[in-house]
Parts: C-alpha cells; structure tokens; sequence
DNA sequence: TAATCGATCTTTTTT
DNA sequence: AGATCGATTA
C-alpha cells in the first residue's frame, strides 16, 4: 500500500513507520536522511492521518527547509501545509503573532550582527569597533545559551566586569526600540513560552509532530524552545550525526545529541549507517580519521557502493602549484573522450578559509574553467544596500534608533552629531510611544536652522513613503534613477531616490567604478514581490534577515561549473569529484586549536571527504604564502592520522611521511609521478595517469602501462573475449600475470599511459 | 566631507 | 598580500 516505503532499506523503513517515544535517529554522511525525513513526512499525513498542519519540521539553513518541503510535497502533495520553517524563521513567525506579549513594535525588525554592534556603539561612545564587535559577539553566545544579563554563568561566555551590565543596556536599549536580535528569535518565545501557559499550550496542542534535522548543530536555546513545544504526547523526532558537528564556535552545543535519550526519557535510538553516497575507499578514509576523536556515539558506516579508486594525495611544492593541479585535473576530466569524462559541475574545491578562494578563482579564470564560489556574495553587507535597509526599517519602526543614526545625514542634510543627540535625547523624553518616532522627535527638537531644514527634507521623505503604503500617494512618475515596478518595488524606489540615497551612489559609481546603483535596482526589484503595505515591507525585510541566499540571476542552479566553497558550507551537500585543499598544519587544522576544537577541526575533515562521490584529492603544499611571507608548511595532522594505504600518493612527501616504512603507496608515490608530476604541463602525461580509469572497454590496449598497487608496473600482455566481455592479460615487470574484465574496477589498479 | 595614508590584523559563520 | 579602520589632511 506504500509503495513509496519500499525503496527504503530497513533501517530507514525502522524510522518512518517509528511511533510511541521520542525518537533519535542517527543517520551519517550520506545514508538518506532527508530522504527519510521527507518520507516520514509523507507517511504521517497519507497513513497516520495527521494534518499537515500539526506537522512541524525544523531545520537550520533555509535551503535545507525549501529541499525538504519539495521532496515531502513530492512524495504527498498536503505535505506543502506542514510547517516547513529554519529555527529562526519559526521564532519570528511566533513573535509577530505575539509581538504585543513580547513588548516588541509591531512592525518590527530584525538586527543582524553588523546592526548589534551599531547598537551597542550608541551605547558606548568612542569604543573601537572591534571591542564592540567582541561585545556583540560575546552577547550573541550569551543568547545561544540561553542566558540572561542576570545568570550567574554569563561569567561563562564573558567573565570581563562590565559585561553583565552591558549586555542589560544593550537589552533595555532594544526593547525601548522594540526591535530583536538573531538570537532573540529563539531566546524570546522561549521566555514568552514559560510565562503564558495558554499559549503553550495552545501551540503544543497544535502541532503533535515536531521534527528536527541537523540536531547536531542545535544550541541551548533551541534545545529550550523544543522543551517547551513539546507537549505530554507530541512526537520529537530528532535527526543528525554527531560526527558533523561543526558549528561549536557558534553556540551549537553537540551535548545536545548526545544527551537527547536523557532530555527526553525513553527514547529510542536508530541508526542509519550504509552510506549510499561514497566509494568504499574514500568511506574509509573519513570513517579512520574521525576514528581519532573522543567522545562519540560512534558509528559503523558501511558503504553501499564497492569499488571506485582510492583518494588521491597529492604534496604539491606550493599553493600556485596546488591551484594548477587542481585546474588540470577538472581540465582534463571535462575534455577526456572516455565514458569517465565529467562535467564541470561534477567538481568542487574544498577550503578551510573564504581568502584561500582567491588563488583558485585567478587560475580557474586564466583556464576559462567557469566556477562558482558559494558563500562569498555578501550582496547584503554591501554599504549601499544596508543603506537602502535602513529606510525601510524606519519606516516600519519609526523608534529605529540604529536606522536612524545611519541614514538620517546621509547623504549630508546638515544634521550634524549634536543635532542627532538632541533628537535622540527629544525622543527618549517625550515620544518614547509617538507613532511617527524619532521623526516626530525631529521635528520638534529645537535645531540650528540648517538641522531643521535637513530633518524636515528626511521627514519628508518618510512621509511620503508611509503614504505611498497606505495609498495614498500618487505613484512617482518623475524620472528617478530607479526603475519600480509592482507592489512594494514603487515605495522602495522612492525612498532611495527621494532620500537622495540613489544619487548619492550613483556619483560614487562614477568616480570609483562600482555597480552600487545597480545593486540598488536589484534591491527594488526584489521588492516587486511584497504588497506595498506595512505587511509587506515587514515580510520583505524580515525575509532579507532571515535568508540571505540570493538566487543567482544570470546563472541558474545547472549552471555547468566548478563550486568554490569553505568546509563549512559543504555541510549537507555532495560532489561527484572533490578536491580537499590546503591539507596543512596551520590551515586545516589552524595550529592554535586543541582538545575540543581540534576534535570539532577532525569532524569538519570528517564533513569533507564524506561530500565526495566517485572521486577525492587531497592536496597539501610545502610552502605557503601567508600573511605576505612564504613559509614552509607540514602536512596537516590529519593526514598523519589516515593510514597510508588507504590513500595514492603523488609528488614528494615530505620526510618523514610513511616514506620510511616503503608501503605500496609511498613507492608508487615516487615512481608514479616522476612522469606524473615532471609532465604536468605536458598535454597527455602528468595527471591522466591519476584520473585515467580502468573500468572502460576498448581504452585498454596491448603494451599499454599499468601500475598496480601490490604488483608494481606492468604491461597489457594481451586482450582476449571472454563471456563476459573482454579480458585483459597482465604482465608484471615482477614476472607475475594475471587477468581480469575489463569492466573489472580496482581501486589499486591505475592505467598510467601507453608509453612508459 | 571626502580622500588618503599608515597601522593593524588576519577562521569557520546555516540564522 | 590585502582588507579594513581610524586618524590626518585638504
């Protein structure tokens, strides 16, 4: 009757149909989880008869929350009416429909970590930015733990003495503004939670399942917001993998997990441990790795898919070197003529640090080799946009005190520094609840002329983009340097043009060749989108806040390219052929962490090899450029870690490293790349030998050189049919022979060229 | 008010 | 090396 069920394996089948307790599934790299999650889903609304309604599932990035409510609705179309939301984006849903409880403005608006730090510098004049960004940071932790300015463990995250006291003014100051932080949205209706019983209830009445996927990565106050959701008979089922916990520094608290069967008593535990993802060898490298750590649940990945070719380490000279191998290795893949050719998009190029991209990028660029580089594009960081941000969020909360400082003299109306004082200081005395803010603060504070006139130009501004919400202004239809299109896009581009903003920028352009008036366009098209109404502009900021993610315009989701991308934004993704760069120590693992952090650097090593399908290099440099100065480099620790015959060594090894003990490995290592690593910008020779694969007919002809692991060099003796396909004849240089198909793969087997 | 010049620092960052 | 920030200068 479920047909849908039966292309789970057992384990996954387990946790679909599980009821009763809570419910921990452990599922590692690549053994289906959101498969199973989706299913779940699917099954509880089809077969169980729940509402979809009462389903709640949470996730951590926006884009693993739209996967998952694509795939449910694909299996069970209702599975669109369940509640489908990231952490953070549940916590503002349930503070606007309680934004009066929370004693929050009702339009208002979400402070990412750049607004806090304004924030706290009105707070304390003359403090550098980066004490303040500490502070902002220290606070955003606090959060994330669920502490108050009052909890005697504050001293845990921040043990400096005015701390406590300015995270109390930093808290008092926003709720006068009536404005949230990031971790607001999960701190918050935590405390309105426990303080209104009706509502708790009322909401652990509504949703009877609540799912969790990347438990791994929760904080303390996300473990607090789904204590209290949790109701006597609501069914929790958690997913993750201690394993990939990699977002420590962040607040993320992996006892969480851990503890999960005491937090919530009688539960039951799944595994899921075939992986579907990987080849066995390159399984086997993360699996011994990680083996390294302490502390774990512990689990027994097995690979479902056997054969496929043992992960390639390459030592490479330099990181000039590191980009070209990687280069030519994705250059010759794409253009081999063999059924094993690959398509740029098959490959990705793995980094610890976003400044590593560059090299990557320069290279890949002079090869004509398209790429993308995930994470990089901080189109909301952009000066102007923030700029354009602030407007908005003015009007929706005219008490916007952050928004106001920033945009209320720019560009120069003539409000200088002591103006705005006074207008604060007007505001805080008379119109703390005024509807019209700060503006109307503005308006009555006794001003130099000059002040005044410039208030009465920025009110001004305002007022006709309030208007213009309501309806009641004309549409614009003056030449400005926006164009506006539908709903909110029309109010938006009149803000930034009336305020002067657009023009301001766009002289910029000019002088120093940015783009930044066309960020702005773009900025207003988005708002196309949104209803032109104080809903809809609090819909759209709060849709920027909460997902960052810009759909790339002019390069679709297909586009055929390499990926670019940290580590740490691998998480949950996979890649046919991986490239694992900067394999050094002081980069991956940084030299300065130890213990826990070291263990939490080993997972993120973890995260990584387990991303890689067909094919993983490791790539780690002898000297590096860094901080301006060329120094030499080790390799990383964790390559120390894995055993060296489960990897294929290409190019000098450091002393030291498993030369000594002369395994298959590092002999081939030597031998192999003498024509490997000398021929490297040679058309044919150099890396095919490492790319080239064994598993295709007709590329394998007589006298052709081949390497085999146990065996050493040898040559095709022969090639004879078989019953099953051709069969092909060795001869060792050792004196051995031996015959295998051809569709025979192994992963100690490599064709290294027919010349020798 | 903007442009420019040195001093300083250098992770990762779903939200 | 390169970005970023704050102070200095025009």
């Amino acid at each position: 009757m479920c047909e849908y069920l039966d292309s789970l394996n057992p384990e996954q089948q387990q946790a679909v149909l599980h009821d009763g307790k809570s419910l921990l599934i452990l599922a590692g790299a690549g053994s289906g989880k959101t498969r199973v999650i989706t299913t779940k889903i699917a099954y509880l609304i089809r077969e169980r008869g729940f509402p979809p309604a009462s389903i709640l599932a949470v996730t951590f990035t926006n884009k693993a929350a739209r996967e998952m409510a694509a795939r449910a609705s694909r299996i069970e179309a209702r599975a669109c009416g369940a509640m489908l939301k990231t952490f953070h984006s549940f916590g503002a849903w349930f503070l606007r429909r309680n934004a009066a409880l929370a004693g929050l403005h009702p339009g208002f608006v979400i402070y990412d970590d750049d607004d806090a730090v304004s924030l706290l510098g009105t707070l304390l004049e003359d403090t550098p930015k980066i004490e303040l960004r500490k502070i902002a940071a220290d606070i955003s932790r606090a959060k994330d733990y669920f502490l108050s300015p009052e909890d005697p463990e504050l001293d845990l995250v921040d043990h400096t003495p005015g701390f406590r006291g300015l995270y109390a003014r930093y808290e008092e100051k926003k709720r006068k503004i009536g404005n949230v932080d990031f971790g607001d949205l999960i701190k918050m209706p935590v405390e309105i939670l426990r303080n209104n019983a009706g509502l708790a209830a009322g909401l652990r009445d509504r949703f009877s399942v609540i799912m969790v996927d990347e438990y791994q990565d929760s904080n303390v106050a996300q473990f607090r917001l789904l204590y209290e959701l949790k109701g006597k008979t609501t069914y929790l089922c958690a997913v993750g993998d201690d394993d990939q916990s990699i977002y420590r520094f962040r607040g993320a608290e992996v006892k969480n997990i851990l503890e999960f069967p005491d937090r919530f008593p009688g539960t039951d535990i799944i595994r899921l441990e075939r992986n579907y993802r990987s080849f066995a060898p390159i399984l086997n490298l993360a699996s011994q790795v990680v083996n390294h750590n302490s502390g774990r649940l512990g689990k027994t990945l097995t690979a479902c898919r056997a054969g496929g070719k043992k992960p390639v380490l390459a030592f490479l000279p330099d990181q000039d070197e590191e980009a070209r191998f990687c280069a030519e290795l994705i250059g010759r893949s794409v253009t081999d003529a063999g059924p094993e050719r690959a398509r740029y998009s098959d490959w990705a190029i793995f980094y610890r640090t976003n400044a590593q991209s560059r090299g990557f990028e320069t290279e890949l660029v002079w090869r004509r080799i398209p790429y993308r580089v995930v994470g990089s594009l901080k189109f909301y960081e952009r000066e102007e946009i923030k700029d354009a941000l602030a407007l908005f969020a003015l009007l929706a909360n005219p008490r916007d005190e952050v928004a106001f400082r920033r945009m209320v003299n720019k560009p120069a109306r003539g409000i200088g520094g002591a103006s705005v004082e006074k207008i604060i200081d007007v505001f805080e005395k008379q119109f703390l609840f005024s509807e019209k803010g700060l503006l109307e603060a503005a308006r009555q504070a006794a001003l130099s002329p000059k002040a005044a006139a410039g208030v009465k130009v920025f009110a001004g501004v305002l007022d006709r983009g309030r208007a213009l919400l309501a309806g009641k202004a004309d549409r614009l239809s003056a030449r400005m340097p926006l164009k506006s299109g539908e709903g909110l896009s029309v109010c938006a581009a009149a803000l930034i043009c009336d305020s002067g903003l657009a023009g301001y920028h766009s002289s910029h352009d000019e002088v120093n060749g940015y783009q930044r008036t066309e960020n702005l366009q773009e900025l207003v098209d988005a708002a196309s989108l949104y209803p032109a109404s104080m809903d809809g502009l609090a819909e759209f900021l709060e849709h920027i806040e909460l997902d960052r993610s810009i759909e790339e315009k002019n390069r679709p989701e297909d586009f055929d390219a390499v990926t670019l991308i940290t580590l740490h934004n691998t998480k949950g993704l996979e890649f046919r052929r991986v490239v694992l760069t900067g394999l050094e120590q002081g980069i991956f693992p940084r030299d300065d962490k130890e213990a826990d952090d070291l263990e939490e650097e080993r997972r993120l090593f973890y995260v990584g090899v387990t991303r890689a399908m067909d094919e993983l290099y490791l790539c780690s440099c002898a000297m590096r450029r860094m901080y301006g100065r060329t120094q030499p480099m080790l390799p990383s620790l964790f390559l120390r870690e894995a055993d060296k015959s489960l990897l294929r060594i290409i190019g000098a090894a450091p002393a030291g490293f498993g030369a000594g003990k002369g395994g298959a490995a590092g002999t081939h290592g030597q031998a192999g790349c003498g024509t490997g690593y000398g021929g490297y910008g040679a058309e044919n020779g150099g890396y095919g030998a490492v790319t080239g694969k064994s598993s295709s007919d007709g590329r394998w002809k007589q006298g052709e050189r081949v390497f085999h692991d146990d065996q050493g060099y040898g040559s095709i003796a022969g090639i004879e049919e078989g019953e099953d396909g051709p069969v092909i004849k060795v001869r060792f240089d050792n004196g051995h022979e031996t015959r295998f198909l051809s569709t025979y793969q192994s992963s100690k087997f490599t064709k290294i060229g027919s010349e020798d």
